[in-house]
DNA sequence: GTGGTCTAGACCACC
DNA sequence: GTGGTCTAGACCACA
């Protein structure tokens, strides 16, 4: 399954299901159409509360991403690939906005801070090659 | 005043104090062995609650950069400069690592990311050189 | 045939059976007496489930619109049409007078709703002569 | 208080909620920059579920209505005359929409309709009239 | 005190 | 079976 989830970490579980879902569908894993998970299924599967499932459903739903029909299940929207990318797209940038604000009032450079990044997904890629499946189950 | 706070960001208030006793420590605004502001004056100052500040200064002192003498007031750690600049190139990479993971699933090649990263950097140093004060929070 | 659904409406199913029922015997494409299809044929040939068409005509029956006879089918009740209307028109009054509420609390005048009605009527009829087949949900 | 709420309505409480709290800014009731009751509070007061007033809330701040900060409370948005005016309308349009398509597809004139509206909208204005200031207090 | 999240469990509407 | 709503009650983060 190509859900999984960090109960201990500090970002809410609502969001990493969406996180993970938006991911899912940019990356090809899932495709329009095609139905995700039951509510409870999902639920059951990664052992939190089906209400928790259903509020980052919900939310994926008014994003454009996802939706729904009582009583048949939840399916990806027809145009969910173009949102979820330009959606992802959109959150890293501002990711990186901070970044630069931070770096910047560190009086980190430009240059150095490039090196960093570099690095980072360099050391990224690598661990990719030797392990190139992550499975987070358990 | 080296510290200023704004109530309508997302970012807790106690952060923001935080970040930006650290700030004015790695950019020699205040240097060690120099003594802050009292709890009590910081926050009438700020007009936020007395807690508040509390909570960051005590979170300030177990990161070593304040320390507080009985009776005398807080004061800047001797090697604090360091300590803050180690602190916030930490919270960088950590940054950078996630963005770096999110990118990575999201297929944006290396490449496109560092021109990302210079894009945001430069429109930042702009800006700066404008508007030499800003506040990039929300 | 005179019902056709639209299983990505957010309008239930079984609701868009009952209103173009309703409607097909308003219009007259349907004559009092006759015979409607049975609810196994309805249901394969819109390809959803038996119980959805099944509640469909339960309910028109009870509101007098059908009439079952045992073993030999459902027919149009002898003063449907009558009945369709008045049930119709009772729909329209309600949904009128949730508008007026609103646009009241609005502040929106008399007169400016009138305009906003008689706009969008006016700009239904024009699509209706460009394209008579038209199915207005969602 | 300005929010009252229907327990055996078939819309949903917080949508009522949500409704009620548009109206209340579109009007005028409530101003920009005013605090808005605490979750808890009206809960108690509507005699409803504390997490049922958070939804509504939460859904309001994503609509740019609402802005909520931890630990002090939920205000109304600087602009959020204009917002919530501008969704209003938007939802009496969409309402007019569906009546136009039920009252073409019944063969309701278009001056019929007019003649209905303009009916339905006197009695209205006769009520408040008589009875100016109604309060779903119990 | 405030809002935010999560759980467990219930009931309803729809297919 | 599906999703949608609501409740009661808990715990956390913030001011």
């Amino acid at each position: 399954m190509y859900i999984s989830v960090d109960p201990k970490s500090s970002t809410p579980l609502y969001v990493q299901i969406k996180e993970q879902m938006r991911l899912a569908v940019a990356s090809g894993a899932i495709k329009p159409g095609e139905q995700v998970p039951t509510v409870r299924d999902l639920a059951t599967q990664l052992r939190i509360n089906l209400n928790t499932v259903a509020r980052a459903y919900r939310e994926l739903q008014s994003e454009g991403l996802l939706t729904s029909r009582q009583g048949s299940g939840t399916f990806v929207s027809p145009d969910a690939k173009a949102i979820s990318q330009a959606e992802s797209r959109r959150m890293v940038k501002q990711m990186l906005d901070r970044i630069a604000a931070t770096a910047r009032s560190l009086q980190i450079e430009r240059d150095e801070l490039l090196a960093l990044v570099a690095e980072v997904m360099d050391k990224m890629s690598q661990q990719a090659d030797t392990n190139p499946e992550v499975n987070g189950d358990e």
